[in-house]
RNA sequence: GGAGCAGUAGUUCAGUUGGUUAGAAUACCGGCCUGUCACGCCGGGGGUCGCGGGUUCGAGUCCCGUCUGCUCCGCCA
């Protein structure tokens, strides 16, 4: 039996008999010496076998990388000799006693020493030579960690652990639904829930009125970087408390777990900020305070300014001009550069992008560099320069489109020039984001901004019907280095209120009653007060370990088309089961 | 649905204006080396250039289509 993972080898004295099991990591034979370093999940070691070891040395001639072993053996220190400091366990070895080999392996696909690159391809058909190396054995283990800090808390402060159905009823709203269909009752289906919101408000209901769950969540949506079809929430709701104090323990939950893993002690409390404020001060609803670069709105200046690309927008009431500014950008900012921050947010819909480089600030118009500096007079340079606080050396970009479009444009290009010119600062920045909107108007149809069981401030439900746009919601999100780690609200338990905010959405009386009307029934029977939370953990992950990829904190993702090159799923079913369903195919190619 | 990048040895990549037998590193196999740890040195094996079509005397290279991976926009209440 194994008694020790490498990782915990340092920790013991010279001499400790120890046995442990793991992969050959890498051999290396010199002259009649044999090196084998053995990994397991916590870390790798060294055991040196000498020639004159007889049987020990027969064994650990047959070995090669990635064969499974177990050893038993005593510790030696052998500081002097240790070069590689990267190996945490470097600094001793494990002389070997005795080896045994459990399993042979062929040779690996993939390079396991993680000192090469391999293709994400390669890694997710191989996953479970590339969950050896120790990063993502490092990642892995950190997640659940992660795990066991938010279940302490949650454990610790009342909450019950509950589970909610996997299989569960297509949503109208929100993201395309995963569907199973049903054999039971043909021409049915089932959905994959996106999340388990009507459930947990249906716990609130029922009288447990602390209920968390560590739940899989399902929405067929193209995916990112920071976004699998399949993820998982940290999904919470209580009963009887307000905003206040619900944000408050969830702030407390997060910092224990920062102060857990990283040893990190974040803001206590966390700073506020309005959605408003967000989106004008830095473009983003996630706004990403580690940068200094804010947004600074520019219309009162551009209304009077003869140059239609920015009096238009400025006189407009959805439109914005604004600028941002690079500090001491002016020589560091090359005119190709330029080109390519202006194709950059052409992505985002900006039709262009102006920009002035500051290069004598005492100099007026004469000191300015900038293809559009001629539609300005003297008077409204410099008013922008004050407003900008614009000093020689420093570059200013300027949107000037639609409130979205800028708003877009300038908050991506913040945190573009913040990367290529390494002003991030190291440090968390955590922050609440609060006071969002209830509805968004897109296309003439209003539309929840958070989800269509979010509270509103506005209680009566006239008021609310008179003017929703100008309702704001009791919604919270959690934004930790311009990342949503968790967004949550105060719940409608009333009726009448719930009524009249699926009225607004356009979702008319006999639609509620059918998609809804279990939910809009309990109501009336002695819903309590409730409100709750669900944060992202494969992303809090992802920021925790700073993996560049979602994949990187799950052990087996998908692909960017929402595949699984390992299992090779999706994949046809026979014809038989399709029958069973009653599921005729209509898409056939020819190729077929 | 749209844009960009990539696909060549087990792996990571190079491959010029279209031109002889497609290279390197690493991994693998064999040999040498008694303190290596990305060791070093010598030798060896290893290729459906993603797939299909086209242009051409000749295509890894040019054109069209298609598939796959990654990133972004749309989408993700």
């Amino acid at each position: 039996m194994r008694s020790h993972y490498c990782g915990e080898l340092p920790s013991l004295a010279e001499g400790s008999e120890v046995s442990i099991a793991g992969w050959v990591h890498r051999r290396r034979d010199l002259g009649g010496l044999i090196f084998l370093q053995i990994r397991d999940r916590e870390g790798i070691v060294q055991v040196t076998i000498e020639p004159d070891q007889g049987a020990v040395f027969e064994a650990a001639d047959q070995l090669r990388s990635e064969y499974v072993v177990a050893i038993k053996g005593r510790l030696r220190n052998r500081p002097e000799n240790m070069i590689n400091k990267d190996m945490a366990t470097g600094h001793i070895e494990v002389v070997a006693d005795s080896i045994e080999l459990l399993n042979r392996s062929e040779t690996p696909a993939i390079l396991i020493d993680g000192h090469e690159e391999v293709s994400e391809e390669t890694r997710l058909k191989y996953r479970y030579l590339d969950l050896r190396r120790p990063e993502m054995a490092h990642n892995l283990i950190f997640r659940t960690k992660v795990a066991q800090s938010l279940r302490r808390y949650l454990d610790d402060s009342g909450f019950l652990e509950m589970e909610t159905p996997i299989l569960t009823k297509a949503t109208p709203e929100g993201a395309r639904d995963y569907l199973v269909p049903s054999r039971t009752h043909k021409g049915s289906f089932f959905a994959l829930p996106q999340s388990p919101q009507l459930f947990k408000q249906l716990l609130m209901m029922s009288g447990f009125d602390r209920y968390y769950q560590i739940v899989r969540c399902f929405r067929d949506e193209d995916l990112r970087a920071d976004r699998q079809p399949e993820f998982t929430q940290l999904d919470i709701e209580t009963s009887f408390v307000d905003e206040e104090s619900l944000m408050s323990m969830m702030e407390t939950m997060i910092r224990g777990v920062y102060k857990d893993l990283l040893d990190v002690e974040l803001a206590n409390p966390f700073p506020r900020m309005s959605y408003a404020e967000a989106m004008e001060k830095y473009g983003s609803d996630k706004p990403d305070l580690r940068v200094d670069m804010p947004l600074v709105t520019l219309d009162d200046i551009m209304q009077s300014v003869d140059f239609k690309v920015f009096n238009g927008p400025a006189n407009d009431d959805n439109g914005r001009v604004a600028a941002i500014k690079l500090t001491g950008g002016a020589d560091k900012v090359s005119r190709k550069m330029i080109d390519e921050y202006t194709k950059f947010v052409g992505v985002y819909g900006a039709k262009g992008m102006a920009f002035i480089k500051v290069n004598d600030r005492a100099a007026g118009l004469e000191g300015l560099q900038s293809p559009i500096v001629k539609f300005l007079s003297a008077e409204s340079a410099e008013a922008i320069l004050e407003r900008m606080g614009a000093e020689s050396g420093d570059i200013l970009f300027f949107g000037s489109d639609t409130s979205k479009v800028v708003a877009d444009a300038l908050g991506a290009l913040r945190l573009k020039l913040a990367n290529d010119f390494e002003l991030m600062s190291s440090e968390w920045k955590p922050l609440w984001v609060v006071d969002f909107p209830m509805f968004e108007e897109i296309d003439g149809h209003m539309h929840a901004l958070h989800h269509p069981f979010t509270s509103p401030r506005e209680l009566d439900p006239a008021a609310l019907k008179a003017d929703p746009t100008g309702t704001v919601s009791r919604a919270y999100d959690m934004v930790i280095n311009g990342t949503e780690v968790g967004g949550g609200s105060i719940r409608i338990h009333d009726t009448h209120l719930q009524s009249a905010v699926f009225d607004i959405l356009g979702i008319g009386e006999e639609e509620a009653t059918e998609k809804f009307g279990f939910l809009l029934d309990a109501l009336k029977f002695g819903c309590p007060p409730h409100g709750g939370i669900a944060f992202g953990l494969d992303r809090l992950v992802m920021l925790m370990v700073e993996a560049a990829s979602i994949r990187d904190v799950i052990a087996f993702p998908k692909t960017t088309t929402a595949s699984c090159p390992l299992t090779s799923a999706p994949a046809k079913v026979s014809e038989a089961q399709l029958k069973e369903l009653n599921i005729a195919l209509t898409a056939k190619k020819e190729a077929e």
